[in-house]
DNA sequence: TAACACCCTGTTAT
DNA sequence: AATAACAGGGTGT
């Protein structure tokens, strides 16, 4: 008996797992062994032949569904994680300690402009929020009443009408054009954005009016629609492509390097693009001897030095990997302390709901309880008791 | 280079 | 129960 595993967790997926997707609609659910995908909209998608369907090429017009290829490629399920996960691990004993508790991480291939202002709205802000801020349907449980019809953002006022599911509006996300107009700042305060909407509504302008035709592409890597992950050739600091991208995004109104690097990461394609942010300024100090001397305090030398350092270690891909390691220490995650991760690979198929399907590598995942754990790891390892309950961080604060 | 303000929300501490 | 601090995937000045 198989059992195998994808963790989504998509921008925009609402509770009935339905979200917007290049222009169309999409509905996903997983089970132990398969990802399944429906497109909602446009309706007579589904008709394709079965076995053909492969990698066709992407700007094929509407005679075969690409609804395949489409996930396949956001979700990135082309390289091989196993193989990636044994690299990292055999040039940093750090990671290979804690990664395989965190198995089945991914970069996603997301939109630029999307992700340029997802990110920017990330500053000095927490997860819930943003998504609620840029495409969310997320409803808290603890939202009143009348907060449930309030969900404002940034889609539903300015991206264009992609049609209806359960009678919800699906918008796609809006073009720097739509985010150009004269009152678009006070209503995006209005709409809780606070001060990131004086920086959305001069990025948009910026974008729009000051840049050619399609320029945030042109800084994306060539190589972005390919799967080929060579580990050799990444001069210091970057590729040249990386770092002329890094810089022109810093250009932007509300784009620090941190906010540039994810852009370069997650919508331009640049896979040793490292974003610093205080988790990641964390490890760095913990694992990594940053944090004293010329690095005492996170500056732009510090964020500089982090990024190489990386990058020296990791390789070409040092941006997935800080993600995996990332991911093993965001408080949000934290449920996932307290179980062990048995890890090995599998050939899972991912289908259609008619029956049509294409296999793709993942992982395998079997979860054990703490106990066992425990038992296993012996030796005061850390990895496991940190933040695993309040108490215990409530103490450990107390003992400072 | 180091502070500090910036919006606002959920969590934690009194 | 109510209210005060505070941090939360930074950036601009």
């Amino acid at each position: 008996m198989v059992s195998a595993n994808i963790s989504i967790s998509i921008q925009g997926l609402t509770r009935d797992r339905s979200c917007a997707l290049h222009g169309r609609i999409l509905s996903l659910k997983q089970d132990p062994t398969h990802l399944h995908y429906q497109t909602i909209w446009p309706t007579p998608y589904p008709l394709s032949p079965p076995s053909s369907v492969k990698s066709s090429a992407i700007g094929t017009p509407d005679v075969e569904d690409d609804t395949e290829s489409l996930i396949h490629h956001y979700l990135n399920l082309g390289p091989d994680l196993t193989a990636l996960y044994e690299h990292w691990s055999s040039v940093d004993l750090n990671f290979k300690k804690r990664a395989p508790k965190f198995t089945g991480v991914r970069i996603l291939k997301q939109d630029a402009w999307e992700a340029l202002v997802g990110f920017i709205c990330s500053s000095n802000n927490n997860i819930i929020r943003i998504s609620q801020m840029v495409r969310s349907s997320h409803y808290s449980k603890r939202c009143s009443y009348i907060k449930l019809f309030q969900v404002h953002n940034l889609c539903l006022h300015y991206g264009p009408l992609i049609g209806h599911i359960n009678n919800q509006a699906i918008h796609d996300f809006p073009t720097p054009e739509s985010l150009t107009g004269a009152g678009v700042e006070s209503h995006l305060r209005e709409l809780g954005f606070g001060y990131r909407a004086g920086y959305i509504a001069k990025t948009a302008r910026i974008v729009a009016n000051e840049r050619p035709e399609g320029w945030l592409q042109t800084l994306s890597n060539p190589e972005l629609f390919e799967d080929g992950l060579d580990q050799k050739g990444l001069p210091e600091g970057g590729r040249e492509g990386y770092r002329k991208a890094h810089e022109e995004l810093l250009q932007l109104q509300g784009v620090g390097p941190k906010v540039a690097d994810c852009v370069c990461l997650m919508g331009l394609g640049w896979g040793e693009s490292v974003p610093v942010d205080t988790h990641v300024w964390q490890i760095a100090q913990r694992d990594y001897k940053f944090g004293k001397g010329k690095h005492k305090s996170l500056t732009k030398a510090t964020y500089d030095a982090i990024g190489d350092h990386f990058r020296n270690l990791w390789g070409k891909e040092a941006g997935w990997a800080h993600s995996v390691l990332f991911a093993a220490d965001l408080k949000t995650f934290s449920g996932r302390l307290i179980t062990k991760l048995e890890v090995d690979v599998d050939e899972v198929k991912i289908k259609q709901e008619d029956g049509s399907a294409f296999e793709s590598k993942v992982i395998m995942k079997r979860e054990y309880a703490l106990d066992e754990v425990k038992e296993e790891s012996g030796e005061g390892k850390d990895g496991i008791i940190l933040e695993s309950s309040r108490s215990q961080r409530a103490k450990r604060r107390r003992t400072r």
